[in-house]
RNA sequence: UGCCCGAUGGUGUAACGGUAGCACAGCAGACUCUGAAUCUGUUUGUCAUGGUUCAAAUCCAUGUCGGGCAGCCA
């Protein structure tokens, strides 16, 4: 079993699985359906990573299906380009996991009308599971449901319940927000019948009428105050082209695309608890002859050291501060895959952290650690030397090269072994050398000895410099006897270093990714701290707190075994930390990204002084 | 301001009227041909005040603090 197929841990209990388990106990419905809704007018971030795994979670734990569902109601912000971006982001992180619970349509299926219980209705029917989108199948779209969402809005006319308003934008706040009733409200069905034809039909112009629900002005839940559902936009749909004008609001269109779907447990954050009784108005006053989905919220991820909106990293990608959406320092799913994290240490990630109704403050850490317990399992080891300082061997042959053997993952017997070649000049890091060591510093100092992994023990004799003081070479001599599995080889020295050969070493970028920020709450950032103490923070502060060296490019020299490496593989540079490929490199030109550091305990000894 | 929601160690979560547990972080140690991993030990907690009860983190009331909503965004 690989490991990308290896079942992430026990399935965590949390107030929505209960609410699940319970109906599931209760034979409440035949199936239990999910969805994953995101808005296409962004690329998916970590906090989204969450939704899915929640969402997708409870289909795999359950025995349900989940459908990825674009919820596209609003031309002027969505795009085809995050559409594709989603897909692709939903299709990695399930990949291996609940990519059998993915429930998508045959291209370009729409609702049928049907009879229910003897009544008439709309239906999707039941949703495709295929692990391949490509193969004649697609995701969901709100747009998809245009004519039907139509039909359901004439019909609440008829009822009585919802009419056209001809009040301007600021009135209908204003109105709205003094509890006041709308001139229009009690205008004729007829009338409101007529004028939502002729909006869709296009005879007025953007914001000069909309379509509102009539329930409540007086309501303490100001959603339930007549809210809008239908705007007038004349404006090219990425999915429907130029069919509509007229589009509903998220409120009119999320339940009833729930309800068409067939889904039984619609999940969402917080911020939309106050729209819950909405959601469960518009389906209760339609008539609808299946049982209905229910909403239930949960609290968004908020990480230290991260932004999440996806207006502020928009405006990082537009601003060009990082390199595009896919910038590995950037928390979207394709960040984080760039960045060589693996979509299994991501979903151990989101089980860990639980779902609760508490608004907190994930430590990255979480994060961290759950990468590095992923990576530590599955990533091959390598001998590579960031920043080099040159070794000269003096009682080694010149000429002579030998062959060592390396192991591939101390974690793992199966990865086998490697010759790793050493001869007389080698490179170390320059971090493992100190001319004037500190008390608790083990590594290679003058007249002290330090073991090169895999190869001798060597002492270090001489610290040669050029004329302005740099340390150029160091020359050492090595106890010949003391090769792994040599004579002496089981001599103690305190210190283990890694190296590579200088005439056998591969050149590598290797770009060194660090947060983004420098603070664990951006968000919460003053940019004028010093001029305006306390001062509140502005849209745009998050910005002064960006992290100057989140990026380094390093030249590294490489063991020539990376020469072979492989973009879904994962490697560990020994004492360092962990790489996989970018999609910058070529054939002949190795291009890694750091995903993280290996835990470094010297570091923080050696800051304490 | 109105409405809604929430509050358990530093952080995130569990305990569903009956011993406050887990993870991360931290600290100390063992081991180590990766100062990694692994292993051991360990500091720190039920927002407050009342009430119900043999018994309250849990139920009730009030208060405090925090978050969300008040777009023709989702």
């Amino acid at each position: 079993m690989s490991l990308e197929n290896k079942e992430i841990p026990a399935a965590p209990s949390d107030f929505i699985r209960d609410i699940v388990a319970q109906h599931v106990a209760e034979k409440k419905y035949p199936q239990i359906h999910t969805r994953f809704p995101p808005e296409p007018n962004g690329y998916l971030h970590i906090g989204h990573a969450k939704s899915i795994c929640l969402n997708f979670g409870i289909a795999h734990e359950f025995g349900g299906v989940c459908n990825l569902r674009m919820d596209d109601t609003n031309p002027a912000k969505e795009d085809v380009e995050y559409v594709n971006s989603i897909i692709e982001d939903v299709n990695w992180l399930i990949a291996g996991w609940a990519d059998d619970k993915l429930g998508l349509k045959p291209k370009g299926k729409t609702p049928e009308t049907v009879t229910s219980n003897g009544r008439p209705d709309f239906y999707l029917g039941h949703s495709t599971l295929n692990p391949q989108p490509s193969n004649g199948l697609e995701p969901f779209y709100a747009s998809d449901y245009f004519d039907q969402l139509y039909e359901y809005a004439v019909a609440l006319i008829k009822k009585g319940n919802a009419y056209v308003c001809d009040l301007t934008p600021d009135e209908t706040d204003e109105y709205r927000r003094n509890a006041k009733e709308s001139p229009f409200r009690n205008r004729s069905g007829e009338e409101s019948l007529d004028l939502f034809t002729r909006m869709k039909n296009g005879e007025f112009p953007d914001g000069k009428r909309t379509l509102r629900a009539k329930i409540d002005v007086t309501a303490p839940n100001v959603w339930m105050r007549d809210p809008l559902i239908y705007r007038i936009r004349h404006a090219d749909h990425h999915h429907t082209g130029g069919k509509w004008c007229i589009y509903p609001m998220y409120d009119f269109a999320h339940c009833l695309s729930d309800y068409i779907e067939g889904i039984t447990h619609s999940i969402c954050t917080l911020e939309f608890e106050v729209h819950r009784p909405l959601y469960d108005w518009i389906l209760t006053h339609l008539d609808l002859p299946r049982p209905l989905p229910h909403q239930y919220e949960f609290a968004r991820l908020s990480l230290t050291y991260t932004v999440m909106s996806k207006r502020k990293l928009l405006q990082l990608v537009d601003e060009k501060l990082v390199t595009g959406w896919d910038d590995p320092r950037m928390p979207t799913i394709s960040g984080i895959r760039r960045r060589g994290v693996p979509a299994t240490a991501l979903r151990a990630f989101a089980y860990n952290i639980g779902i609760t109704k508490y608004n907190g403050l994930t430590d990255v850490a979480v994060l961290e650690h759950a990468i590095r317990e992923d990576l530590n399992k599955r990533a091959l080891r390598r001998l590579a030397v960031l920043r080099p300082i040159k070794v000269v061997l003096t009682n080694y042959p010149e000429g002579k090269t030998e062959e060592l053997d390396a192991v591939n993952n101390p974690e793992d017997e199966n990865a086998g072994k490697r010759k790793i070649p050493f001869s007389r000049e080698l490179f170390i890091e320059q971090d493992d050398f100190k001319e004037v060591a500190v008390p608790k510093f083990f590594r290679l100092k003058p007249s002290g000895e330090v073991r090169l992994k895999y190869a001798y023990i060597i002492k270090c004799d001489e610290v040669v410099k050029d004329a302005v003081g740099n340390i150029t070479e160091l020359r050492c001599t090595a106890d010949l006897d003391s090769k792994t599995g040599g004579p002496t080889a089981n001599r103690k020295v305190k210190g283990t270093i890694h190296w590579v050969s200088a005439a056998h070493a591969i050149d590598a970028e290797v770009r060194l990714y660090d947060r983004l920020f420098t603070v664990p709450e951006p968000d919460k950032a003053t940019a004028a701290a010093g001029s305006e103490l306390s001062a509140e923070p502005r849209a745009n502060d998050f910005k002064s707190t960006l992290n100057a060296h989140s990026l380094e490019v390093v030249t590294a020299k490489c063991e020539p075994s990376l020469k072979d490496a492989k973009p879904e593989l994962r490697y560990q540079f020994e004492r360092l930390a962990y790489f996989a490929l970018d999609k910058d490199g070529a054939p002949g030109k190795l291009v890694l990204n750091r995903t993280i550091t290996l835990k470094d305990t010297w570091a923080k000894e050696a800051q304490k002084g």
